[in-house]
DNA sequence: ACCTGAACACCGTTCAAGT
DNA sequence: ACCTGAACACCGTTCAAGT
């Protein structure tokens, strides 16, 4: 028989990555307290042990989620360099959960996710960027708005709060799935014109 | 006595506008399929006469509605102005309604939201751009970064499905709306910072 | 401390019925 | 053609209760 009870402890962790899988899978709309509690292998209200605030905290901790990168400072980097990590980081985090895009494009930056835009912003000011905070918009507004039109594109026609798409097919989350057609390259287009982009963004953050 | 039977047959168009304004004033979250029956002074049900794909069908409404934005074509100008008027309109039809800015950023372009882009493309083509269909979408990314930056700071803290504002004396809609605490200069800064983005996009835009 | 069960107010959507 | 009313399955959240 199958062990009944070691049942892992439910932690916010957990609950947070479940909650991801249902998002990315099923789209936010399905995402419900009561399927998340299903899927944990506990009764929802369980859930709210851990997020004090219910769904609301449970929003709010994806998107800080999906927006919480890290780039380790390395001292002998330009500026440039340190911003494209970091842009490459963030728009990796991203494409990672589509489910929860649209979170992470309107909620304002909280908790760790504000202090990953400080520590950007503190490297690049540390590698000689005049401006550093500004750079950190423009570069946050261009990731952004190169992945809503990269999931736009990809079919992945997750609404975050209505979904149209009812047990479609979805593809696995993650940049590998938002591959062409074409099964060879990976969406290689748009990965070019996120490098294209981004160097075009570098030159114009470069002081007059 | 008050004139009880006039009752504006309820349309389309009606509903949307009573949707955009229940969206914005409250959050995404707080648009019910019966508060906008009560705001529309008519049953809940009597809605899905008008959209037949009930609230999916609204929300695909709301994202085409605030992603339709039209430029007379002015056979004169260069590619880079029309590009700016379609950059700078496309902007304000997304600031005029952040409470369905979610939608705008993450559901792909259909209908007129569709033929808009389609037009925009022919505009560019017309006035001598080579590679019109990419130029588009790097606008668009370009716009819709620049906005979900704009609304994040504006603290207009609507989540996409979840809001945090409970009941929270949110700012009426549109840009003159998201002013800076002083009053005086409407977010000067924030139109600074998408022209000036604007003028970079459109320098990476030019053929090599 | 952590989880459950029942309960409450609300939600989207259906369907038959009214006019 | 357009709208209503009742009904159904589901939702988020509370609270007292279990262990």
């Amino acid at each position: 028989m199958p062990a009944k009870r070691p049942p892992v402890p439910l932690s916010r962790e957990r609950i947070i990555e479940a909650a991801l899988h249902i998002a990315d899978g099923q789209g936010l709309r399905r995402l419900t307290m009561r399927r998340l509690g299903d899927a944990l292998q506990v009764e929802a209200m369980a859930i709210y042990h851990h997020l004090p605030r219910g769904k609301e905290a449970l929003m709010d901790a994806l998107a800080e989620h999906v927006t919480t990168v890290a780039v380790e400072p390395s001292g002998a980097a330009s500026w440039q360099e340190v911003a494209r990590a970091w842009a490459r980081a963030a728009r990796t985090a991203l494409l990672d959960h589509p489910g929860v895009l649209a979170l992470a494009l309107t909620k304002p930056p909280r908790g760790t996710a504000l202090m990953a835009i400080r520590d950007q912003t503190e490297q690049l000011a540390e590698a000689g960027l005049d401006d550093a905070a500004r750079a950190v918009r423009t570069l946050r507004a261009f990731v952004m708005g190169s992945v809503a039109v990269e999931i736009q594109r990809s079919g992945w026609a997750a609404g975050p709060d209505g979904d149209e798409e009812d047990a479609l097919p979805l593809p696995e989350p993650g940049p590998a799935a938002l591959s062409g057609p074409g099964g060879a390259e990976p969406a290689e287009e748009a990965v070019d014109a996120f490098e294209r982009g981004l160097e075009a963004v570098l030159r114009g953050l470069a002081p007059a």
